[in-house]
DNA sequence: GCAGAAGTAGACAATTTTGTCTATTGTTTT
DNA sequence: AAAACAATAGACAAAATTGTCTACTTCTGC
């Protein structure tokens, strides 16, 4: 059966994301999820398998709310204002497929595990490239100064906000975007 | 004596910065810096005040490496240069005040300690504040829409040089702040 | 030179964390 | 209903981690 593994997944997604993945260890998803060490280990090899599992929903997750949020934008304005009111949104924790804000959860994995682990960053190096390509194909007019620069400032406004506590970000990257679109 | 304090703090902060703070022990930074356990506990509290005194430091040399790098400036467009080759030349660990570049110390510390710990988030914040202010008072042309979009593109380029393992966002950094100046 | 301060080495305690294993109970499937 | 499979509770091992303490050595200022 899949659905224990499905939940500790859902769990552990939420615990990492909320408190850091090193900060929460294997105890504390088993006492949340009522589920038992064995099942836990039958259904993951290790603590980094599980971490692994999480990433990997959280990147599907995460590309389906912006290709959802990006869906039949008609202009590349159009595409800025889809894009960082989806990111408002989620600032202010009114986007329930991601959660309460906590930054993003790519970002802060890359930063735990700075130095040693490999598989981890590697994963949060593709998941942000992916997230671009989903912006370049709601493009209109491709621009690949556009492109980057969306996806700078989509970066700089999601870790301003997350460090500085401060919402307002996503709209001043609007309107830094402005004098391009 | 003060030398064997400063000696803790200037490995802790090579090691901290490099690996992550939860990824490095006591032990660790006991054994590369030669210096016994007794004498850490003498000079700081605990761990936590060892990491907080780390932060203090690595805050005071950043604040003066960004004074430095922004010397005497003549306008906005060269501010924005000056800043952004400054980033690039750090991404290419050719700035040892910072050290080999693994992202920004404050956001990766952020992300560290999500959930928990207060004292450091507020510290990292702080911080921000203050870069900002820097920037703020190199301006030649006080504007606070170019301010903002220096701030956010300069999170996102740290932030994107660092996950994407890209050191040329700091050249599109200043190619999308063209648009500004 | 000597007294007091600072540092050393590392054993030890207490706690936490990952991962294994056993004995037992539920739950499917045929 | 029986056999095969999945889950449980939690004891246990092994390692790591923070922090304390003791006995001993080295440095430094007067």
């Amino acid at each position: 059966m899949n659905k224990k593994r499905q939940q500790l997944i859902d769990i552990a997604s939420m615990l990492f994301y909320k408190n850091g993945i090193n900060s929460i260890g294997i105890n504390e998803i088993l006492n949340v999820s009522g589920i038992a060490k064995k099942t836990l280990y039958n259904h993951f090899e290790s603590k980094e398998a599980l971490i692994m599992a999480v990433l990997e929903q959280r990147h599907n997750h995460f590309i389906s709310w912006i290709e959802e949020k990006l869906e039949g934008v008609n202009s590349n304005k159009e595409l800025v204002n889809c894009l960082f009111i989806a990111l408002e949104s989620w600032f202010l924790n009114s986007e329930p497929t991601l959660g309460d804000f906590h930054g993003c959860f790519f970002i802060n994995s890359t930063a735990e595990f700075s130095g040693s682990n490999h598989r981890i960053s590697i994963f949060c190096r593709k998941h942000k490239h992916q997230v671009r390509q989903v912006i370049a194909r709601s493009m209109i007019n491709k621009s690949p100064l556009l492109l980057d620069a969306i996806c700078i400032i989509k970066e700089g406004v999601i870790t301003s906000a997350y460090v500085e506590n401060d919402t307002s970000t996503a709209r001043k990257g609007i309107s830094v975007l402005e004098k391009f679109v």
